[in-house]
DNA sequence: TATATTTACGCAAACGTTCCCGACAACGTT
DNA sequence: AACGTTGTCGGGAACGTTTGCGTAAATATA
């Protein structure tokens, strides 16, 4: 099938025009007469012309278009992020291309590629948890390539970065469940090189190490696939349950990784909290329809998406090269439902 | 910030070789002499030369790129179809462009031309509910930008459609309510001109019919917002409650719907399946964990998203004018657990 | 009336690529 | 020796648009 659009060289052709006088018509120019101007607008309108945006992008080496690569668009805290960035992107005229690197590194460089090379004007990136060589990234970057990376960013690079505070919710979340009476917590989070895998242990650490509990490593598992893999999870479940000194709460560091969690302490027919305590980073918003309902911490994904689009806009849109870089860390939400209610009974 | 990729030209100047021996070089055309094509295809590496598809967009007037349009991705059965999309499209070399709608006329109408006028190739739409008047599609589509429609489909416009089978899906979710003892089976649904709607309540009257149940028309309401409104929600279940008849049983025909009835109904205080069973079109894999866990009728998402967008590639690359166009009804699951279970005491 | 200024428009190049066509060697064939 | 082949390569147009420059006619100025 074929669909031709119709140009400007369709309507200088038709009014007896030449292009320059039919463009300069359409965009106002004031060397155009305004008998010509009318005319041109008019008959435009009645054949319903629309601008190739593919000859201007080629002209203009823009193309009004945001890249983003996130894992998974299938889980609440990105599809959230998405809409906090379409809701900055088209407003300011950008279109979005969405691409998911189904946590491969394989699969990311490839996206990574293939959105340069279609001239996106930037790129709004949360790595994948596979990742760990960034020269992908880097290569675009000097060459002058604007990316902002969100949620998982990589510290090597030297750009603009915005996240929840990882710490600090982590550290709420561990906190949370200290205080009621929870004292051997296991965490299960994702890749160890991950940036939030980082802080959120961090948090994690603080707070034991505030309240005087020791660490102990062997309650904290890792899930490369951040809870894509459920063979995964369930690995690292039973292993806690099988720990001579059992834990006695659980907080689960990503969106996947805590439903999964919870699908795998049903199926292991664990008790919540009963049996184990439960809290997780996660930005459902169903956690209170769960049984039990779930306690969480919440990311303001959407605003997320929002500040990391402004700053990229921004890099896109600035005439000198940008020097001053921010990392912004948005506050996280502290949500306690029954998943984490103290244990009244003693079995 | 600017960025400077290189171009087919950089390398002709660089190697003192004209740009078309270049072209055909890096294309391996016969008529250039393997030690030039090395030599090209050498330096092509080198310098990490990719050719620009704004450029070949222009020439071949060909995106390889496939425009989608959905309300809202932050739901499970657009996000799963999307999977299936990304996973055909890739595979045959397109791009895919990601829109919401938001259930809004307006939006669609804006994004569509958009959409068009970046010259995707072709269009992959579920309808917003707002819809009524198809009149932005029908334009493109006749002047042969191929659409192909799956989810919310249009009659009126001959192309390729593909949807669940929502008669059987509606029908088997309501017979499975009646079989298990329930009698006054509410149904809460979208815009009643959408065509999921239309096909839902069709299975639902007809499952009632032959189980020789009236159709009650005051056990039928409609949110225009699909859920994503949550006030539309709490009314439509209000007024269920404040019948004289009282309903004993709930079957949501959507998504968003169905979890929106869900915290509906919780923050209402009503027992699931006590007060009133629940059933839903959805396709939440969290349905498990629900309390009490949820009953669904579950569609075959990503398995749409791959047949619809094989049957827009083959409109696409298609060169004579398609006349033969399928309407593709996959099966839906009927997944039963306890939002549904037979009411055991008599209160 | 001759010259300067304005008005209103066209020509052509450019963005990066492909591809038709033509050119010109170095051959082999009569 | 004259011709046709073959193998390599370059020139230039085209895709749709913008824009610097040129220019003709119309008007204003001297």
């Amino acid at each position: 099938m074929k669909f031709e659009p119709v140009t400007i060289k369709d309507i200088g052709k038709a009014l007896g025009l030449s292009t320059s006088t039919v463009s300069r018509a359409l965009r106002g120019s004031y060397e155009i007469s305004s008998e010509t101007k009318k005319l041109v607008l008019e008959y435009a309108e009645k054949i319903n012309y629309r601008p190739n945006p593919i000859a201007l992008s080629l002209k203009e080496r823009r193309n009004h278009s945001l890249g983003i690569i996130v894992c998974e668009i299938a889980n609440n805290f990105f599809s959230q992020a998405i809409n906090g960035i379409e809701s900055i992107a088209y407003n300011r005229g950008y279109h979005v291309i969405i691409s998911q690197s189904h946590e491969s590194y394989e699969r990311e460089s490839v996206i990574v590629d293939h959105l340069a090379s279609r001239s996106v004007d930037g790129l709004l990136v949360s790595v994948s948890s596979e990742t760990k060589d960034y020269t992908h990234f880097k290569q675009l970057y000097e060459k002058g390539l604007p990316i902002v990376f969100f949620d998982r960013i990589v510290s090597e690079i030297n750009t603009h970065k915005v996240i929840a505070d990882n710490f600090k919710g982590a550290f709420d979340a561990t906190e949370h469940l200290i205080q009621n009476g929870f004292k051997r917590i296991a965490h299960i989070t994702s890749a160890p090189y991950l940036s939030i895998s980082i802080e959120r242990l961090e948090g994690y650490k603080e707070a034991l190490g505030k309240n005087n509990i020791g660490f102990d490593e062997k309650l904290v598992y890792h899930c490369y696939h951040g809870g894509m893999i459920y063979d995964e999870v369930e690995d690292a479940l039973k292993n806690i349950f099988k720990l001579k000194q059992k834990a006695d709460a659980l907080f689960a560091a990503g969106d996947r990784l805590t439903t999964t969690c919870m699908q795998g302490l049903q199926k292991l027919g664990k008790k919540i909290p009963g049996d184990i305590a439960v809290i997780g980073f996660t930005n459902t918003n169903l956690g209170e329809l769960f049984n039990p309902s779930l306690s969480v911490v919440r990311q303001p994904a959407f605003e997320i998406g929002q500040v990391a689009t402004e700053l990229l806009i921004s890099m896109i849109e600035s005439k000198r090269p940008v020097v001053d870089f921010h990392l912004k860390a948005l506050q996280t939400e502290l949500i306690i439902r029954d998943s984490t209610s103290r244990i009244k009974t003693i079995n």
